[in-house]
DNA sequence: ACCCTCATGTAAACAGTTACATGATTGT
DNA sequence: ACAATCATGTAACTGTTTACATGAGGGT
C-alpha cells in the first residue's frame, strides 16, 4: 500500500487538497511515482476514515471549497513505522522488454519501437537535466528535505541514461543483423 | 493487460501448463516481469474463454493431470496486433525513492536501507553476469529468439549497474552529511 | 516428523484505469 | 466559440496480492 505512504509523506511536507496532491504527483515526484486524481481522492477519504488525516474546508468565491488535508499524529506514526520496515527493491515490469521477448519474428517492428523509445528517453533526460540545473545547481547548500528530492532526481537521470545506452546498444545489434 | 501478452508470447515459444509458466516467470524472464501462479491460472482460463488458447490434458500417475495450453490462430493474431501497437515506456514506481522523499528526518534509517539495497543489487548483478557467461557467451551464434532474450538480460545488467552506482553516490553524500 | 517440489485451483482484499459528471474563470 | 485550469467527486471495470485449500512423492 505505498500510495498511502506517498500521500502521508506529501502531506507531512506540506498540507494540501486532493487537487494539490495530484499536481505534485505530476511534477515534483513524477520521475518515481504516479497516481491519478481518482485514486488520490478515494485514498484520502479512506485515510481520513482510518484516522490518519483530518481536513479543513477553505471556501472560495466561485469555486468548490478547497478540502485541505493534514496528517494526524496517528498518521505520522504510520508513516514512521513504514519507513523503518526494510523493503525489497520494487519489482520491474517492462513492456518494451516483453515485446523483445515476444517479437523475435518481427525484428523490424522492434527496431522502430526501440527508436521511438530512444527519443522518448532522450526527451526525459533533457527535461531532468534542466530541472537539475534549475533547482539543484548547488546541492550542498540545500536543506536535507530538498537534498533528498535531488537524490531521487539523480536516480531518474541515471535511469534515463542507462536506458538510452541500452537502446543504442540493442539497435546496433539489431541493425547489424539486417 | 500485458500479462495476457506475456502468456501468449511464452506459449507461442513453447506450449506448457500453468505450473510450467509460473516457473518460467521465475527464471527466464524474472528480470523484467513477474506474475504469481494465482494470476496465471485465472488468466489462462480467461484467455481460453476468449478463444486465444486451447488445452490438452496429460494424465500422470499420482499427480494431477498436466493441463497443457497452446496458442490458437486467434491468440497469435492478438499477440501480433499488440506487438504492432506503439507503447509508452512503463511508468516507474519506486518505493526506495519514495522512502528518501518521505524520510528526510531520519537519514540514518535511509542509510541502512540504501546499504541493504546496494547488497541486493550486487547479488542480482552477479547472478545476471553468471547467466550471461553461461548462456550467452557467444551471442552472434544464437538464434534470433535467444538473441532477444539476451538483449533483455543486458537491460537487466544495465539496470543493476546503474542502481548500484546510484546507491554508492547517494550513500557517499548521505555519509558526508553525518 | 517436517519441509520441498509437483500440480491444481478459489476467494477476498487491495490497487489502478477509464468513463462519467459538474460548474466557474481565464486565455486564445 | 473553444480549450485550459481550478476543484471536486462517483461508478464500473480491470489487474494484482495475499490467504486459503488439497494431495502425492521425495529428501533430511
Amino acid at each position: 500500500m505505498a500510495l498511502t505512504h506517498a500521500l502521508l509523506a506529501m502531506l507531512h511536507r506540506e498540507a494540501g487538497s486532493g487537487y494539490d496532491l495530484t499536481k505534485r504527483f505530476d511534477s515534483a515526484i513524477a520521475h518515481f511515482w504516479h497516481a491519478s486524481h481518482q485514486q488520490i481522492y478515494r485514498e484520502l477519504s479512506r485515510m481520513e476514515n482510518e484516522g490518519w488525516l483530518s481536513h479543513t474546508l477553505l471556501p472560495q468565491a466561485g469555486k468548490p471549497a478547497r478540502k485541505v488535508y493534514q496528517v494526524t499524529p496517528a498518521g505520522l506514526q504510520t508513516l514512521h513505522d513504514w519507513l523503518h520496515q526494510p523493503m525489497d527493491p520494487s519489482p520491474v515490469k517492462d513492456t518494451l522488454l516483453l515485446k523483445l521477448y515476444a517479437g523475435a519474428e518481427h525484428p523490424e517492428v522492434l527496431r522502430q519501437e526501440l527508436l521511438r523509445h530512444q527519443h522518448l528517453h532522450q526527451a526525459k533526460l533533457d527535461e531532468y537535466r534542466t530541472l537539475e540545473q534549475h533547482y539543484f545547481s548547488d546541492p550542498k547548500r540545500l536543506p536535507l528535505s530538498e537534498r533528498m528530492l535531488y537524490f531521487t532526481l539523480r536516480a531518474g537521470i541515471s535511469h534515463e541514461q542507462h536506458r538510452l545506452a541500452w537502446c543504442a546498444e540493442t539497435l546496433a545489434s539489431l541493425t547489424s543483423l539486417a
